[in-house]
RNA sequence: GCGCCUGUAGCUCAGCUGGAUAGAGCGUCGGACUUCGAAUCCGCAGGUCGUAGGUUCGAAUCCUACCAGGCGUACCA
């Protein structure tokens, strides 16, 4: 609102300065750097030196004359500094009623104006084993923007596609077969194509004795995805819906995509096979197989015909979380996608790169397929969620992570989500000691008495917040929150140290806003906010 | 070969659509608890932002080439 108004100004200041020469908003404003003492700064007399003829320092010159002459209330002060920038400090009563505000409303995210509705899709492991690290990642990254979607205003629901079709399936059903066959004490090997890990036994001893015909590849899905829910339960992530590929085909709707695509002219039959002319039109880097010269659909078709059904089903807009090892699907499913007669930018595709697990500095080798590997649950029960969750949220998806069990561990202690947890605890003590001394929190108070230039760098922070909820769901990524969130921690710590709170009716409402923000940041993680430790 | 991602302090990483002296954490070293929780705080040290050019008032950020690592380039899923 503070920042809305600055625009407001300096733009209409600019228009008379330049006598209706329009900017365009092409400037911005930002936080001065640590050693000029401002709230705001602009660099709107650099940008605007290129379109009238004359230095930034002599545009600044003017334009602080121009503001300087109408008298404006909200500005306290107004300086140019460095090659030109027009730095300013405002009334520091605009910031306090502004927090005071958002903490009443107990809304401290301004909700964006568009209420899309989302359909985020992530996970999506095939069902042929526990869930690992690797998934995790983008589980934690796909739960996370879901919720900060839902915190700005959207209509949001999480969707696990399961790939309940196919060769692995196949083999799956198979392996599971043979198992079950040695609990009834037959001789016989698992095939060289199997999936070998101990899980697979335990799911055939579950099927106990039974006459007849077993299912095997019902029961063997069924299990996993048991499996793999339960994980995610622990993992504090739950989906709105389970959507099977194999519905694809029941329902019609692949028979309805590849007809649209058909009749779109983008789809043509080649050496018996139909093909995506998506190379032809450099829209992709060649054309690609969708139905084999047997018939039998590609993987890639039947995702076209789910991508298809989820714009049909009322989306306005899709977020797909995968891992980065399938960034040269991207380009084809887009393609596809506005073949269909949707915008491409309606489908965003947010990559995440792959995770090590580590032990000691080691690398621990993962194979779903031979049965190696430490699966999600282990690793909660390690490790736990919250410091979990945390970790994998605390950097860009763009980088590499190494994930280390020991090191994670071993930084319990002063491992970062207990920092800003235990920020959040320390407040809670504090507000039990006011409240035994007789202290209350005093809206009135924090109007008058807040005053210290920490006090006030704490709650433009507060007011930040709102920005940085909005930056992450913009970039579709969390670490600008857990950053965020151990940098109000550190400036509340260090804050703590310095001034003595709990007697003073107005700090206690400054410490009540930090509690609620780093309680609603840790949820936007989906880490916990425990009031002791 | 072509395409995508990554390269910033000893280590792990931030750095928003180009901005003013590039920042944290960990680690090293040195300080602070008869006080609202020391799971904390304060301080010191640590950098040719992979290399070389280019664009401009201004580049870690944009462009080009190269170097190094990862991933991808199926009628697999």
């Amino acid at each position: 609102m503070i920042k809305e108004k600055l625009v407001e100004l300096i733009s209409a200041t600019w228009l008379k300065l330049c006598d209706g020469e329009v900017i365009d908003n092409n400037f911005v404003i930002e936080e001065p750097p640590k050693n000029i003492q401002a709230d705001f700064a602009t660099n709107i007399c650099f940008q605007g030196a290129r379109l009238i003829k004359n230095s930034p320092i002599k545009i600044a010159e003017k334009f602080i004359e121009l503001i300087n002459e109408n008298k404006v209330d909200m500005i306290e002060d107004i300086f140019i500094a460095g090659p030109g920038f027009v730095n300013f400090i405002l009334k520091k009563e605009l910031f306090i009623e502004e927090a005071l505000t958002r903490f009443n409303s107990k809304n401290y995210v301004i909700k964006t104006k568009n209420s899309d509705k989302i359909l985020i899709e992530f996970v999506s492991a095939n069902p042929t084993g526990p869930l690992h690290i690797g998934h995790a990642r983008g589980a934690a990254i796909g739960d996370s923007l879901a919720r900060i979607l839902t915190r700005l205003g959207h209509a949001v629901d999480k969707e696990y596609y399961v790939n309940n079709a196919g060769n692995q399936i196949d083999v799956l059903a198979k392996t599971l077969d043979v198992r079950y066959q040695q609990l009834q004490g037959k001789d016989i090997e698992l095939p060289d194509e199997s999936y070998r890990g101990k899980y697979m036994i335990e799911i055939a001893e579950q099927i106990g004795i039974q006459s007849g015909e077993i299912d095997f590849k019902k029961i063997v899905i069924a299990k996993i995805l048991d499996l793999i829910e339960g994980d995610l339960k622990k993992f504090n992530i739950d989906f709105h819906n389970w959507f099977l590929e194999t519905s694809l085909i029941e329902d019609e709707q692949f028979d309805f995509a590849i007809e649209r695509l058909k009749r779109s002219g983008h789809l043509k039959l080649v050496d018996g096979a139909w093909w995506l002319m998506a190379g032809d039109l450099g829209d992709d880097d060649k054309n690609r197989v969708v139905i084999r010269q047997d018939g039998r659909p590609t993987y890639f078709a039947t995702d076209i015909a789910y991508h298809a059904n989820k714009f049909k089903r009322g989306y306005d807009k899709l977020i797909n979380i995968w891992g980065a090892d399938h960034h040269g699907y991207v380009a084809r499913i887009k393609a596809a996608v506005s073949y269909l007669g949707h915008e491409q930018d309606d489908l965003n595709i947010v990559l995440y790169n792959l995770v090590s697990l580590l032990r000691n500095g080691q690398k621990i080798p993962m194979s779903t397929r031979a049965g190696e590997f430490i699966s999600l649950a282990e690793v909660i029960n390690e490790v736990g969620v919250d410091a979990t969750r945390f970790f994998l949220l605390m950097r860009d998806g763009n980088s590499s992570l190494d994930f280390d069990l020991e090191l994670a561990k071993a930084q319990s202690s002063d491992n970062p989500v207990y920092y800003v947890q235990y920020a959040r605890a320390r407040i809670f003590s504090i507000l039990r000691k006011a409240s035994e001394d007789g202290v209350k929190p005093s809206n009135d108070d924090f109007l008058k008495t807040i005053k210290e230039k920490e006090e006030l760098n704490l709650i433009k922070m507060i007011l930040k917040y709102s920005d940085i909820v909005a930056l992450a769901a913009k970039e579709c990524s969390s670490h600008h929150i857990s950053m965020y969130l151990q940098e109000l921690a550190a400036k509340f710590h260090n804050y703590y140290a310095k001034y003595k709170i709990s007697e003073q009716p107005g700090r206690l409402i400054l410490i009540m806003m930090i509690a609620d923000i780093i309680a609603d940041g840790l949820d936007l993680l989906g880490v916990s906010a425990p009031d002791r430790m």
